[in-house]
DNA sequence: TGTAACAGTGGGAGCGCTCCCATTTGCGGC
DNA sequence: GCCGCAAATGGGAGCGCTCCCACTGTTACA
């Protein structure tokens, strides 16, 4: 008697519990308002064909009964979800250990907050899981995918292409891209920070790229090239350090390269965490940053703020990517006809201590 | 014509372009197997009331046609929606600064990912979101909800409570939390950690305490009490520092603590954001670490693992306590009548350099 | 052989909505 | 005052499923 819940404690409670009063129906509110349904759904749905004395008449039964539609009901008639699905091959760890995909989800979310859209967030860890999303998707239950991470042979694209489901990647496959996506000007970015390395005086630059089957990297290698050349200096493979997205990675790859060129005066690194990792071995091999060797970062993580000396980095408008993502998302859901749209925003160099 | 789409270009597109051959149908798969509606409905549904023969029969009229139940027809019979809502109220930017909410999201999906329920994320950063939850949850979409970051004044749990939703806390609002939660156990971590710098033989041990209107920062704050009472110490007040969980705070708090008791030689912070300021703070101030002060912060966060010296932290098992909160919610969602349960989950002190 | 008891089954009813067609209403022009 | 067109409206049909009741066939027991 004196615990939490009021319920009798009996199993199977009646069915005037079961069902309650239950939440109004379109029927009731009809009733109430003294028109027909037609008319009713027709004021729900924003049609412009009624009188503005049923409007009003509809609208004032509705939040007498504080009326909600019923998805499950409407989904049934249209084949509309109102569902758009986010899916993140969680093999990208790399992500979570960011600020990335939470900002992600807020632009996404923020974007989705005044319509009536819902946001499902798939996780794909195995190939178990990337089947089952298949099948999910071909039973059309969402309206839409954005999908956050894409590899240069991910087969999942491919999947969303050939089902025509509106869907919006985050980056992009390779330069030829046939869905929409939104991507940050990594090339752009890392020509910003290799320039600044440049002005700053430094004369041997190396890099430390990210796995090159993924866009990004090879988008920010390019970038680094770039830089080089429009300078006149010379792109050289010796001061390319290959890793994985990794602080491990990061502090092979200095390593590697402190052997074979101890010369080198700068590291633009592809990723923050890459960067951490390679400023570990470079204080290790006793270089001082950014005396002996300036460092930059590329995503302004949160690590970028916390290293010692805190990080350069080139910013990317994240949560912007989030908006983006879904607006486009939307549109293409609205009209399925649509050329895909590709946009990439600007990215920005944020100058700490490190270069 | 040489566009993407294969698609004729004219307005609306005949009903057999709009609904094509359309996904098959439990009618469909009764028709291919022999046996009626309620037939196959029963064998989806694993009831056990079916004889061998017919089961085999739809199974394989199932496979054939690659038969996926409507999802939206269920609904709307069963009223129930096999989706549940993750929902986080967006002021904790803490939150997305850390792996913890990707770490919580990872260990509900992996939860949930045997099963057929959706997870929906939905963000809440203003009272407008707020009003719309209520308004959402109330029309019943979902099943249960999981709540993250609860504060002690949170409005949301208690509109749970009421409209007898399902749902799991991620962590509690206070030690008479009568909604079922999973938790970390704050105030053992604590404990270890300041055990660990007395152990150390530090004598004046201070600590920097999060916002106290949360239980999190309360517990932990009680922990680091105890720890030092029965170990004989007395508990001082000047010894508090009070901050919000951000950097700024941390430094903040520690630049008072100095100011008033200058010998102090050690600090127990309640999260690693704020030992990280903390640690800045203590440099400016030419103190060394560990060595004048040893540090310990809370998380075992991606900070942690990047502060030089690297920071000795206390891990909360953050995936599984996602896992657990998934788990839990679905065993009532199952069972609305039974009673909630609490779950404590186990810290770990992490030992690295800064004490 | 009659008769329960029961497992197994088929299919009607109905969930709450949208779509669409048939009907009603309003109104300007002759 | 009447016709015709357009705007506004009501409500039947039906989306694909589960629930449940009525029915069949089988088995066990008197």
């Amino acid at each position: 008697m004196s615990s939490t819940a009021h319920r009798p404690p009996g199993a199977l409670t009646g069915p005037e519990e079961r069902r309650g009063p239950g939440r109004p129906t379109l029927e009731e509110v009809a009733a109430l308002a003294g028109v027909g349904r037609g008319t009713v759904s027709r004021v729900i749905n924003g049609s412009p064909r009624v009188s503005e004395k049923a409007k009003a008449a509809v609208e004032q039964a509705v939040a007498e009964l504080g009326y909600v539609p019923n998805r499950a009901a409407r989904t049934l008639v249209t084949s509309r979800t109102d569902a758009i699905a986010l899916v993140v091959p969680e093999a990208e760890t790399r992500l979570f250990s960011e600020p990335y995909f939470s900002d992600i989800i807020s632009g996404v979310s923020a974007e989705l907050a005044d319509g009536d859209m819902q946001l499902l967030l798939v996780l794909v860890r195995n190939q178990r899981e990337r089947d089952r999303l298949s099948a999910y998707l071909r039973a059309q239950r969402v309206d839409g995918v954005l999908l956050v991470a894409v590899h240069r042979d991910d087969p999942l694209p491919t999947v969303l292409e050939d089902l025509r489901i509106p869907s919006v990647l985050a980056g992009r496959r390779g330069d030829q891209e046939p869905l929409s996506y939104v991507a940050a000007d990594n090339a752009g970015g890392a020509r910003m920070a290799v320039r600044h390395l440049l002005r700053r005086g430094c004369h041997r630059i190396a890099t430390i790229t990210g796995p090159l089957d993924m866009e990004v990297a090879q988008a920010r290698l390019g970038g680094y090239r770039a830089a080089l050349e429009e300078a006149g200096r010379q792109y050289r493979e010796e001061l390319v350090g290959l890793a994985d997205f990794t602080e491990q990675g990061g502090r092979a790859a200095m390593r590697e390269l402190l052997a074979r060129v101890p010369e080198l005066d700068a590291v633009f690194c592809a990723s923050d965490v890459l960067a951490a990792g390679a400023l570990q071995e470079l204080r290790a091999a006793g270089r001082r940053v950014p005396d002996d060797v300036a460092l930059i970062g590329f995503d302004d993580s949160i690590v970028a703020r916390h290293t010692d000396p805190a990080m350069t980095s080139v910013r990317q408008p994240i949560e912007e990517m989030g908006r983006t993502m879904a607006r486009l998302l939307l549109e293409e859901i609205a009209d399925p006809g649509r050329a895909r749209r590709q946009v990439v925003l600007a990215t920005e160099l944020v100058v700490r201590e490190s270069a």
